[in-house]
DNA sequence: GTTCTTGCAAAATATTTGCAAGACG
DNA sequence: CGTCTTGCAAATATTTTGCAAGAAC
């Protein structure tokens, strides 16, 4: 994804596009799976911590982003497939790899509803399936 | 559950029942929803945490307890149900609510098998429905 | 000038390990 | 004795905040 299409991509989510901000949602955008803070601070290595993680913050209150838990490590981010400024309907399961810790996106599947007792509310869902890739496999 | 209860339970899964081991299960054990370690430091002011630690790590890998991730705050820990010293085929979804930060066992559900592409290998999933409940919700 | 953004440092948290003393057999 | 367990301290890792300098408007 290139910088023009990054700035477009902030703005339409009401986000000043600074410097800063391009080069994180780049890092996003061009990486296969979600990332972690911590990844994300290795590979962008201009920045400082805490303002990728200022950006993430604003990203995720924006809806351009969202976070993916349950992967043993840290918290991964990954861009919203949706272009929903108010809320994220892209709600795909992940797979873990216990071997090299990568974060892969099912996005074909569905995570599927789970009917909840009476007065649950829910609002988001995140099915976090754990095993072995096939890269590790061999 | 009873002192003699959980020093079964201790042995059952091949667990030498020490007197701390029998506290730390029984906090499990009594416990509505699955505690974090923080929870269970709280709850256990007589045992230094590094070895609630230690006890949830040795449970673990026995196969007495499991990890539930995407809480948002830190892992919790759960009894298994099923009696495997092998694994863990017991795999409910987690309900968290983000009010009160609670975790509740949905576990008259399943987490449904979703398939996975080619070379994949999966060895556990873990299903988390955020919201509020209905004890938040008045 | 006022507000927003940034980098650095450091606070606040959370997780994990080292080690010596003690318990257990 | 030798092994396992425990408490305390401290190392690590992770997440988050404070603040002053600079940029943007």
């Amino acid at each position: 994804m290139d910088e023009i299409s990054c700035v477009r991509l902030l703005e339409e989510h009401d986000i000043k596009p600074t410097a800063n901000r391009i080069v994180v949602v780049r890092a996003l955008a061009t990486s296969m799976q979600p990332q972690s803070l911590a990844e994300l601070e290795r590979k962008i290595c201009t920045i400082d911590k805490s303002n990728i993680f200022r950006a993430l913050n604003l990203f995720r209150e924006h809806h351009l982003i969202h976070a993916i838990e349950g992967n043993s490590d840290g918290t991964r981010f990954e861009l919203c497939h949706s272009h929903s400024h108010e809320h994220d309907d892209d709600q795909h399961p992940h797979f873990y790899c216990e071997q090299c810790q990568q974060t892969y996106c099912l996005d074909y599947a569905e995570v599927p509803e789970v009917r909840l007792p009476e007065g649950f509310e829910a609002t988001s869902s995140n099915l976090m399936i754990k095993g072995i890739c096939p890269h590790c496999k061999k």
